[in-house]
DNA sequence: GCGAAATTCATACTTTTGGCCGATGCGCGT
DNA sequence: ACGCGCATCGGCCAAAAGTATGAATTTCGC
């Protein structure tokens, strides 16, 4: 941990002498702050996405065994691509705020393919859906 | 997917515009271009971890196999035996009223319960609770 | 390209759930 | 006897979840 945490140092270390750099280049060349500064933040974006993700992969990456989905019964009940997402995100115990959040859509979208889960998979209550889901073997 | 470029779009312009003002700010007060850049660099590489973060997709630990209950686990939640048992009505989809069915008890009663289960599991909802009990192997 | 399916969103309504209070009775150990 | 944890119940309120309906877009297979 204290290695990665050096590393990621060392590395932004590296990058801001990179950034020196290109500003050098651009400012020479006239080229406006706000194309500079834009760049770096696109970057910048990009490098935090990129460590996020490395930083927190560890975590969940915790496959027990296999788990082998059951297509066609999934098949079977109808559930599309963007309800299955939201079927997983219910079994995670996400509410339906947390889940719009995290798939960028309203809550009234949320709801809408929530229902259609539930009706889809022949229950009432999320938690009822999760059972189900489970008992079909088209959730972990 | 072109909604979520395009929040990402509207967030950056946004961001923007905000650095400009910042910009000026730092500007008026002779502040170098370099720790302006910095800043810059930190907030986006914040914004690239969160942006990350939440795009990541929670991944569901499977349980395979027997089930070998988490004694310990269990025991230092603090869950007594009928709140396990109604635990074991939640994770299996049971509505309150159901519950108390199941239970020959009121209502009110399981309601209790649900909330001290809730409380024990550090869960705000019946379906955190599944997903925290799962992963604490206290249930199967 | 056309049409069906999928995705998105809103509004209004009912039901369920959860939080917070207090209260009672029962058994158990000191 | 007293305190303590457990189980039981009720009321009230707010938030979350679910239902129904309608509609605008987008996507995708043919």
């Amino acid at each position: 941990m204290r290695r990665t945490i050096l590393s990621y140092g060392i590395a932004m270390a590296a990058l801001i002498g990179l950034l020196k750099f290109v500003e050098y280049k651009f400012l020479i060349r006239d080229i406006p702050l706000e194309f500079y500064i834009g760049l770096v933040a696109v970057m910048f974006t990009a490098i935090g996405i990129w460590a996020g993700l490395r930083l927190t992969r560890p975590k969940v990456i915790e496959i027990t065994g296999p788990f082998e989905q059951n297509e066609a019964a999934l098949k079977e009940t109808g559930i599309s691509k963007r309800e299955y997402e939201v079927l997983e995100l219910i079994a995670a115990g996400l509410s339906n705020q947390e889940i719009a959040g995290r798939l960028f859509v309203s809550n009234s979208t949320v709801k809408t393919h929530v229902s259609n889960v539930l009706a889809k998979l022949d229950a009432s209550r999320r938690t009822e859906a999760i059972a189900n889901a489970k008992k079909m073997r088209i959730i972990p």
